[in-house]
DNA sequence: GGGGAAATTTAAATCGATTTGATTCTTCCG
DNA sequence: CGGAAGAATCAAATCGATTTAAATTTCCCC
């Protein structure tokens, strides 16, 4: 209740110093045990508070690590940041979350704040636009960078992602053994790296399977639900026949793309086939069930938030499990599971 | 580049004092012009960044809001945090994010940490569990707060929401005014005052038009997609015609519950109506669109960040407009305009 | 009981920005 | 030219915890 309680009230109130205080309060060995029980005691009753501003000033350890996402509100990040906080969670980290909603400006003044409140490090999965040398830059204030989901070329730093090329060759190639032919690609968009290595997938599979592909069938847009449900209008408002799978960037596309097929009058899973990535939360219980590829993203928040924490910790080995292995999940909405 | 750059190392750079350093970056009218620019051009030079720890633990002021919600996977606190994050971003302020699951010991840990950092304010939608007397524990610490979407019992500090009973009552209405007279209603969970005020709309709402409620029809579970998909398939697998309409606390359980009918067989908005609420953006893309009532989320984040801001900046009058109208939005969902 | 090793405790410097009261420098007018 | 008012700058204290080298106490054994 008192005012303003700190290291020294204590140290008055018991006739020691602060240094004392300060050693018994983190448990050093160097202070005897019946007096460190005396000041944790002392500590407790007054209602101490620790002034980490103080601490970090001294030590320049923070105890802050940056977190920085594209949205939120998609699963696919939300999941990621699921694995990266229970992961912090276990070695008492803190982390300021930033959502940058791929807008490059937001990204740096994040970024800025955080040298400014001397983070530890930043775990970023990083906005459309962002090169190697920002990446450098931050990293040449000493804070140390982490990647995950997506990577920027050029850059040297650990990234830790599923693979997504090979997760959308598998995803392309289950729909060509259903028999498909005309396929469209919604979401694609070139400026991340996920696009880019989905769309490489999407389109090695087709090359082997000798389909030509078809520009017009490509779509790339936002990449939420809303966006499915239009893109899909468009594709199929005016010919119905244009394709008969469409294969997704991502699972909201694709529930949003089965919304739109219902609209016109479509059944997805049997009239067009629909498959999603990410295999999110969602994906299982849509109507129909969602053929997705599984693709590690709350194991990759994991290991990104394991692989900071080795690093500050001094570790220079931070485990080279890097690529998460991709999974495909056959269900209704591909047409390959019906019933 | 250089290693470490702090106010005196321009100052000395300079030939000046750290005093006139500080006082100049910060645009103080104390120092003249020509002085100004030759020390900002010098920051911008060397590289300095500000040092908030330092910069803080003599002003006691941190720049710090700490925000906490239940769940960003949950759109409908994302929307507040949309609006937190754009009216925060305005005045320039920092915010601190926890996500707590409803887990009243993180969001406990949460607050302790904020303390720590000297934090300015936290603006709050509390756990299941907390009570008046946690409020008012960081009240008595000296931390302004403000509630959002949620409130409690008993504490005075001010809540932005929307009128949740008011809004439950008139999507009831709706209902029963197109014929339905045996009503469901899922995941009104009496342990939030979400779920309570929701309830109680929607009692409120057969009361008056003399339906008698049969308790076999409420199921409160978890606020899910996943659990709204659940729920419909316990009650109406066994009883297909238990009830002609469900009203759903919210519309991720809505949106579950459309799927969970469908793969029973039955289609949303023709055999069975379905209501969801907050009118999250997917709501309007569903198929069929589903019916929801506008709850004002993002308002409400914009409004409660408002206030912190200007409790912060020393207003004790921060506005009254607490109590957010909500609007009905019917759509096909309901049966009510379909086609 | 003396001496030295081991165990405790402490004084004081430090991290970097802010702020106040004092000092120095300008201006300008009588 | 003297000096008062105003402008610009500065020295030094401060915020609160950490840390190191030094001081003090305790302990043990001969």
């Amino acid at each position: 209740m008192s005012n303003k309680v700190t290291l020294s009230t204590i140290a008055d109130s018991l006739g020691v110093s602060t240094a004392t205080v300060s050693l018994a309060l983190r448990d050093s060995p160097l202070v005897a045990d019946a007096t460190r029980a005396r000041i944790k005691e002392a500590a407790a009753r007054s209602g101490y508070i620790y002034n980490r501003r103080a601490a970090s000033l001294r030590t320049s350890r923070s105890g802050i690590i940056g977190v920085l996402v594209p949205d939120i509100m998609n699963p696919f990040f939300a999941e990621i940041l699921l694995g990266i906080e229970e992961e912090l969670g276990l070695s008492r980290q803190t982390f300021f979350l930033c959502n940058h909603r791929d807008d490059i400006s937001v990204q740096k003044n994040f970024l800025e704040t955080l040298l400014q409140f001397g983070a530890d490090g930043v775990i970023v999965s990083p906005a459309i636009g962002t090169t190697a040398a920002d990446i450098k830059a931050i990293e040449d204030t000493g804070l140390p960078v982490v990647m995950v989901a997506r990577w920027v070329q050029g850059s040297r730093a650990p990234v830790y992602r599923g693979d997504d090329k090979k997760g959308a060759y598998m995803v392309t190639r289950h729909l060509i053994e259903l028999g498909h032919r005309k396929l469209a690609f919604i979401g694609g968009r070139r400026e991340t790296s996920t696009g880019n290595d989905r769309r490489e997938g999407f389109l090695a599979a087709l090359e082997q399977a000798g389909i030509e592909y078809d520009p017009a069938l490509q779509i790339g847009t936002e990449r939420t639900r809303k966006a499915g449900y239009e893109s899909v209008r468009k594709l199929f408002g005016e010919k119905p026949d244009c394709a008969t799978a469409i294969v997704c960037f991502n699972d909201l596309l694709a529930i949003g793309a089965m919304s739109g097929l219902r609209s016109l009058g479509l059944e997805p899973g049997r009239d067009v086939a629909v498959t999603g990535y990410d295999d999110i939360a969602e994906a299982e219980i849509s109507a129909p069930t969602l053929t997705s590829v599984w693709n590690g993203q709350q194991r990759a928040g994991q290991l990104a938030a394991r692989a900071m924490v080795s690093i500050l910790s001094g570790d220079r080995d931070i485990g080279e499990v890097r690529l998460i292995e991709p999974e495909l999940r056959a269900r209704q909405s591909s047409g390959g599971k019906i019933g």
